[in-house]
DNA sequence: TCCTTTTCGTTTGTATACAATTTAATTTTA
DNA sequence: TAAAATTAAATTGTATACAAACGAAAAGGA
């Protein structure tokens, strides 16, 4: 039966699940994160200092389309628990100096286990992966034209 | 260059861009929403009683994939702009009725145009948007197989 | 150089999210 | 039927998220 209002039906609506699929694969790395005493967006930042062992919070906010209110708390938990320093600059005193701790680096052995145990959870032929990535991005891209 | 910490890097990340695809979409209703006086959660449940004019906690957090805790505050706002009513049921006093109220169904009226707005930004063929569909729900089932 | 503007990060306020606990009501069981 | 177990929703505590306002520092312009 057709209705003016069908695309305003919960089961018409693609945004829904790819806000489920979100939150609930980050439920699923929790137990494997809670070992690494991180949460899934600490482990996206410490992944990023694995990658790059120095920023700061305007990069990191752009790499990771995280605002700065998000980073700054997060950040201050990271150096509590030791995997990362923050300086000020001292050639710039704006800039934050983010830099990874020899703990933080070591943390990465242990995190070597989560992307196949997620990969595993996640259970899809590596078309399909390539598939949904491809069009996440493009999503993801097209979402992203005419701001930030 | 091979690393046996590839899987670790964040452009080898499934779960990120999705995590970023379902924030930023989210972003772009914020505007749209914001006419009707709601957010995104709360489009969601208005969504779902637009379709069915009454219901509880329970089912909705069963529907919705939405914690109780999440739930209560949400639909104590709805409540305050007069969207729902609140009434704890007289056959088993546990259960709180939620109902649509008048004015909660005229908002369908308003959300009409939100739809096609977002397609627009969204930007995907039919095919596409279906391929992406079927792909999301497919890791979606997968992740919440064995558990909940 | 002094003033305006811009930039960077922090803070504040609002809204999710969920785990874990609690409270009240109902159901089950001994 | 009285006690134990279960259920439903609310509460508490922690962690995002981001908009908007703020403060300090640097850059740019008159």
């Amino acid at each position: 039966m057709e209705s003016k209002y069908d695309s305003l039906t919960l089961k018409n609506q693609l945004c829904f699940p790819i806000y489920l699929c979100s939150k609930e694969i980050i439920h699923k790395y929790t137990p494997l994160l809670e070992k690494l005493d991180l949460t899934y967006t600490q482990y996206i930042v410490m992944m990023y200092f694995w990658e790059k062992h120095s920023s700061n919070v305007k990069e990191l906010s752009q790499a990771l389309l995280l605002d700065s209110g998000t980073l700054t708390p997060l950040l201050k938990k990271l150096e509590k628990k030791g995997y990362i320093t923050r300086v000020r600059s001292t050639k710039d005193e704006r800039n934050l100096e983010v830099t990874i701790t020899e703990k933080g680096i070591n943390l990465k052995e242990k995190a070597l286990a989560i992307p196949d145990s997620m990969a595993k959870c996640i259970d899809l032929s590596d078309k399909e992966i390539e598939m949904l990535y491809s069009l996440i991005y493009k999503v993801l891209l097209n979402v992203l034209k005419e701001e930030k």
